[in-house]
DNA sequence: CGCTTATTTGATCTTGATCAATGGTAGTGG
DNA sequence: CCACTACCATTGATCAAGATCAAATAAGCG
């Protein structure tokens, strides 16, 4: 679905690959090592907020996270997974606040670059404005389909899909692990987390799906 | 909200501005005159289909249009709406199809441009970029306000929200003209169409706003 | 005027929200 | 090893917001 990240990333113009020896892991207290930004941080860990002013732009190496806004009375709705490959917070380049929070579920590694240092690669190579513009349809096509679920799916619907994206890179009928809770399910198809919880169990009934904790496996069965 | 549109088309390379004399107004059959690329057409008139081989890129001269995704049962589910100055179908420019439908909604004029025009526009002037990636930001954001509206707001909410979109550029307390019926509202905020009217009625009770018609007008009451 | 389409309104039903309690599991420290 | 805590997940009972189905007006428009 996503392309391969590549070595250097395109858009950044920084080294991107995460196993390279000379990249240095650092950990989210030890920012702004002056030769290389990749930057590795805990689950549940917000790399900005919504309303700031964008100052970095952000592609993720490894892991997940998600872009998610807070409405005033404590309410939280995702809009976007943010997968490997993927860039967020570009709204920095055009100047404008950060337009959603962007929070960690893994622990991710990822690159952070100031705005300017990613503009003047993008003057200096004018090729990357063209992968740029290749990860902001994505973006667009990723939440419009956040838009599709919660407006036309019923809850059984939202979370077979979601389950069925979160699996797409392992094949059928394997475990793999959730990266998000039921309230964080809850809060990207927008439904309670009691249903997520219910809606999950009736899914296991159905025989669509097996469950243990938050490992997961699609069945085959057709319906 | 949007900036103006320029006289020329940074994005495109194409003259954009609708009241030149040079320009032929075309209307929806007579596609093609070499010598400019505006047209126009009726409302609810399909600009391009989603899923279809992305060919062309759309800039709004004037009018209002929405982007628009249909399920198989027939259901529809709008994703945002494109007003003047705004761009489609980018996709086009990195080679995906059609993400979505574009439907005009009122009476529209636009610039239509193929792909490879504005690749070659892109090459020569770099800092079209620039605006284009602008647009896509844009765009991003007001789908994640969708996604916001019908994810965690209540009917009364999203109705109203959406009026005082439509109506951002009037004076508050002005009249003005809804370019959506109460099935494309409803389709737009995931709403049954006897819900929306049922919900406007509400709002006209409460004060929050007048309507004759399909005209409007937002009062100051806060409440 | 008669036709079509849009809107309003009513009656009823469903889905999922909400509130609240219970059970599981992992981690921590004595 | 166990008690204690914190977090997560499940389950139950009840309720409300909208959906759905159906019919009645209203508004355009040839």
């Amino acid at each position: 679905m996503v392309d391969a990240i590549p070595p250097r990333s395109e858009v950044l113009g920084c080294p991107v690959r995460g196993r390279g020896t000379t990249l240095r892991s650092a950990c989210a207290t030890c920012a702004g090592h002056p030769t290389s930004r990749q930057e590795c941080f805990g689950p549940r860990t917000p790399l900005f907020l919504e309303g700031a002013a964008a100052s970095h732009v952000v592609a993720v190496v490894s892991g997940c996270l998600r872009e998610v806004r807070t409405t005033p009375d404590g309410r939280a709705q995702a809009v976007r997974l943010v997968k490997a490959g993927e860039l967020a917070g570009t709204e920095a380049l055009v100047g404008r606040p950060y337009d959603s929070t962007l929070e960690s579920l893994t622990r991710v590694r990822v690159c952070v670059v100031p705005a300017p240092e990613v503009l003047a690669h993008l003057d200096r190579y004018p090729e990357a404005w063209r992968a740029l513009h290749r990860d902001a349809c994505g973006a667009l096509q990723a939440v419009r389909e956040t838009v599709l679920r919660i407006g036309l799916q019923s809850a059984e619907d939202r979370i077979f899909a979601l389950f069925e994206e979160l699996g797409s890179d392992v094949p059928r009928g394997r475990w793999f692990q959730l990266p998000l809770n039921r309230i964080e399910i809850g809060e990207l198809l927008s439904l309670a987390h009691a249903t997520v919880s219910r809606t999950i169990g009736r899914l296991v009934e159905r025989g669509l799906i097996q469950v243990r904790g938050r490992k997961i496996r699609l069945l085959d069965r057709r319906d």
